[in-house]
DNA sequence: GCCCAGGGGGCTC
DNA sequence: GAGCCCCATGGG
């Protein structure tokens, strides 16, 4: 398993090369960026996070204070708007009542409590907590999302139905426990599942995952022209 | 018009 | 614990 994933992560990187993830201009912007992507395409959470630069409203003291309602109409482009500006209240509520907005303070937090404190807080589920630790405070933690689920049960190497938490220990007890390598793995596979994964049309003939199965592991459905 | 996006919470059984 | 439904805008 631990030569699979990493010759998986070879053909990713020589297929797309480096993904330089997060984009975001500091750690703040990727937690707000993390909790507005959730099921939403990234460029719409671009436009909103656009419309909290333009106001100058994308710092923590700024969106602590912002009223909820403008709130809402800054991120409405990332959908979700209702429910996202609580969660960023909520965020920043626990940013600056725990961490007195002492990124710092977040970074030196044991991997393990910290994640069970961004869990506990309302809207920030197990990918989001991940995201949030592995991009804006570079700790290792391999993020699981629906593409990895996907691909990776597609070449036959994962269970359709596993669950988060037994993906993330396959993931990181047969790689490398190093932050770099989890980012850019896992914006790797992002990037081979917008490209390649849609249910619906899936491009086989050049897709960079070519095993020597019957069907294409990457989408499930067509095979491989010889 | 349809499907989906870099999820999470709440509810039911 | 699994299966639903809801949240909502915007691109292909």
């Amino acid at each position: 398993m631990k030569k699979k994933l990493l010759s998986i992560y070879e053909k990713l990187y020589k297929a797309f090369g480096p993904r330089n993830w997060w984009p975001g201009d500091s750690p703040f912007e990727v937690m707000v960026g993390a909790i507005l992507t959730q099921s939403t395409a990234w460029g719409n959470v671009e436009k909103a996070i656009k419309n909290l630069k333009n106001e100058k409203m994308l710092s923590p003291a700024k969106l602590r204070n912002i009223k909820l309602g403008r709130l809402k109409s800054l991120i409405k482009p990332a959908g979700f708007y209702n429910v996202k500006a609580k969660r960023l209240k909520h965020f920043l509520s626990y940013l600056f009542g725990t961490y007195q907005n002492n990124i710092d303070k977040l970074k030196k937090k044991n991997l393990y409590r910290l994640r069970k404190e961004l869990l506990a807080l309302n809207g920030v589920g197990k990918e989001t907590a991940d995201s949030i630790m592995l991009y804006a405070l570079n700790k290792p933690i391999f993020v699981i999302d629906a593409y990895t689920r996907r691909i990776f049960s597609r070449h036959g190497l994962t269970d359709k139905n596993a669950d988060y938490d037994s993906l993330q220990k396959l993931f990181m007890d047969n790689l490398p426990n190093k932050y770099k390598l989890f980012n850019e793995y896992h914006a790797l596979i992002v990037e081979l599942g917008k490209t390649f994964c849609k249910s619906k049309k899936p491009l086989c003939n050049i897709c960079p995952l070519k095993f020597d199965l019957p069907i294409c592991p990457t989408c499930g459905i067509f095979k491989h022209g010889g």
